[in-house]
DNA sequence: CACCTTTCCTGGTGGC
DNA sequence: TGCCACCAGGAAAGGT
């Protein structure tokens, strides 16, 4: 499941390829994704890559004339093939590069998406996003400002997209571990104190993340075919009936929304 | 075979 | 009662 330290893993894999590359076309297999692919990147021809960046879990191909926006979904990954390497099942499309090189595009659910942005517009889905979690505008008191008319449980806020980007349900909970906070704690009856720890936990586990190559489950991989190495790393998730790494207590299983949480019932309260 | 996964959207609810 | 912010639930696809 790729969340945001598995798209900059991806990213840093694959922008040595794209970078001063030349996009002859984007080769589209299977149209229908979570959105269908847009017109304007199937007539896309010959085009000079300016630069890959990232917002959140989108990927931004720049180029003259926009960008293009690639979110991995669940099950989706990106990897450098020989463009003519037969694709296997679930290879939905190519950036075919003019050095024989092709940036392919597999995901076995159709979760993720291709789209495109013209240069000056702001695609309609990173209009309401909240601040980077790893720039300077994510801190202990943003938290804690937008989480005062809160009620809703702490975890489904910190992985609400408008309060801040990229904190999926693994690093939910691990964040909320390293913080001591419990994870049904209403959003609005932490102290901004707390919410100080809990930006530097999430800061923290997502750039630990980062330097392990992602968290490798069950089908994420980095752009190259390894694994990431973070499942090694993690203190709560998927860990329910298990000893907490702190304390021995066994850790409690619980679900918030439709998602399955982890934690300990005496470190984290 | 029911379940599990992420994210956006919809329709309903609660508070002022 | 009207409005807005908030929130729970549903949908998509395929592997286990």
């Amino acid at each position: 499941m790729p969340e945001l330290p598995e798209v900059e893993t991806t990213r840093r894999g694959i922008k040595p390829f794209l970078q001063a590359a030349t996009l002859q076309q984007v080769l589209v297999r299977q149209r229908q994704l979570r959105w269908p692919v847009p017109q304007e990147v199937l007539a896309l021809r010959q085009q000079p890559v300016l630069g890959l960046t990232r917002r959140a879990k989108f990927l931004q191909v720049r180029l003259p004339q926009g960008e293009l926006l690639i979110h991995l979904g669940m099950s989706g990954s990106l990897r450098v093939v020989d463009a003519a390497l037969t694709p296997n099942k679930h290879d939905h499309f190519d950036l075919l590069l003019d050095d024989g090189k092709a940036i392919r595009y597999n995901d076995p659910r159709r979760f993720g998406a291709l789209l495109w942005a013209p240069t000056g517009e702001l695609h309609p889905l990173l209009q309401h996003l909240g601040p980077e979690p790893l720039s300077d505008a994510f801190n202990g008191h943003h938290l804690w400002q937008h989480s005062r008319r809160r009620s809703v449980a702490v975890k489904n806020f910190i992985m609400d997209n408008k309060v801040v980007v990229g904190v999926g349900n693994i690093y939910a909970q691990e964040s909320l571990f390293l913080a001591g906070i419990h994870p049904s704690r209403a959003a609005n009856r932490i102290s901004q104190g707390r919410y100080q720890a809990l930006a530097e936990s999430i800061r923290e586990v997502l750039e630990r993340a980062i330097v392990a190559g992602g968290t490798t489950l069950r089908d994420f991989s980095q752009a190259d075919g390894q694994p990431g190495y973070f499942a090694q790393a993690l203190n709560v998730y998927g860990r329910a009936g298990e000893n907490c790494l702190k304390c021995g207590t066994v850790l409690k299983g619980a679900r918030h929304g439709q998602r399955s949480t982890c934690y300990c019932p005496v470190c984290q309260r």
